[in-house]
DNA sequence: GTTGCGATGTATCGGCCCGATACATCGCAG
DNA sequence: CTGCGATGTATCGGGCCGATACATCGCAAC
């Protein structure tokens, strides 16, 4: 997970550790808490020793009139990487539908096909019914049994549920339609910009690199 | 954490692991994912050799006019692990703020001294409010900057930080003026409410619509 | 000036927890 | 009587976290 996460994020633009870990933290919202170091780097050298990222370690020299910052090293995506993230970005699986999966993917819908995206949004979509209606039941059979925390406390996840049900729905039907969410809250109306919304499944965004 | 949850439910009454897990899963509400065996088991053997609980292996011989389940092992909580319990309880630390830590404490509120209730609801409030300023950070600082998935996420997580922070101040609101949570729509005082008070009085049944 | 402090930056370790997997038994339907 | 789903216990590899350590840089206070 933290894999598609990184690979993404370096498909942006080469960075090193610290600077990787702030944009994993605001980019990857709330569905996804920030990842720790602890993490960060055993993964960085794993992605490393796989080939997928390449290190590269910025002495002085390199940028004199810089601020000479001490040896940081700067981690870029390799072709082998970026062919990994795309077959991770293309797979659906459970483990997409769990929060933080589907966070991470999420953040990547950009890039993601709209078979895809509607396939995660579909999964995702029954996972958090099925949560809502074992709340629903709980809530119904053994209510009377539960004191009143546990069961304000069931409420309020049953309401965060309907709520998240309620949004999914909104996003599948706009990807319907081929809109893009901003539509939803009036955005301006922009059908075939941003994101590679109905670009066909050959290549969706253009992503710089260097010439 | 998930050491405070398995005490404090087999304070409620002896239970083996499939039994176990599934109290879990239904009780800790959505802010803790399912547990699983691969947890759950070295959990209790880690429970046990430190004296908090006892293992009681269940043959055919003890209950001949029940089903005659095959040995299952029933687990209790000795007295060290009430203290043990107890203590678990009463602090509230960082950990007790995120969601999964939060879930659990809070099912377990009716256990709580109200003092430590108030400590932990204001922690959990603070950690959302710090969420939620990062997110509108983002949005106010950056927002033209993202692409339309990404900031349709960060609004998402957003509403959902504005949505707990209401919540827990109606929770905390009530807390001080010594109602339990259900009373929210008009409900009895109880000023008396002392350290592991007794389940609070039941309040009418929940006012559920039915669609 | 130097002393301290907060941000930047890399790295490891112990430990919690998960998913996958492997067994074995029970009750029941085909 | 045979398979099959629910019940039940258990382990293993690995992802991820929090705590911790260590080093440099820029800046402000004294």
């Amino acid at each position: 997970m933290l894999e598609l996460a990184i690979l993404g994020l370096l498909q942006e633009a080469p960075m090193h550790g610290y600077e990787l870990r702030k944009e994993l933290a605001t980019k990857l919202g709330t569905l996804r808490a920030a990842i720790s170091y602890g993490t960060l780097y055993p993964t960085l050298k794993r992605l490393h020793s796989a080939g997928w990222i390449s290190e590269q370690a910025t002495e002085t020299d390199i940028v004199p009139p810089m601020t000479s910052k001490r040896g940081r090293i700067v981690y870029k995506i390799t072709a082998e990487g970026k062919e990994r993230f795309a077959d991770l970005l293309a797979q659906a699986g459970p483990e997409t539908y769990d929060d933080a999966g589907f966070g991470v993917h999420f953040t990547f819908f950009s890039r993601t096909d709209r078979a895809t995206r509607l396939r995660i949004l579909e999964g995702r979509r029954r996972r958090i019914e099925e949560r809502r209606e074992g709340l629903r039941d709980v809530l119904a059979r053994a209510g009377d049994r539960l004191d009143a925390y546990t069961l304000e406390l069931q409420r309020h996840g049953l309401d965060a549920c309907e709520r998240e049900v309620r949004w999914l729905e909104e996003l599948i039907t706009n990807e319907r339609s081929g809109r893009t969410p901003s539509a939803a809250t009036g955005g301006t109306s922009d059908p075939a910009a941003g994101p590679a919304a109905e670009a066909p499944p050959e290549e969706p965004a253009p992503h710089r690199d260097r010439p």
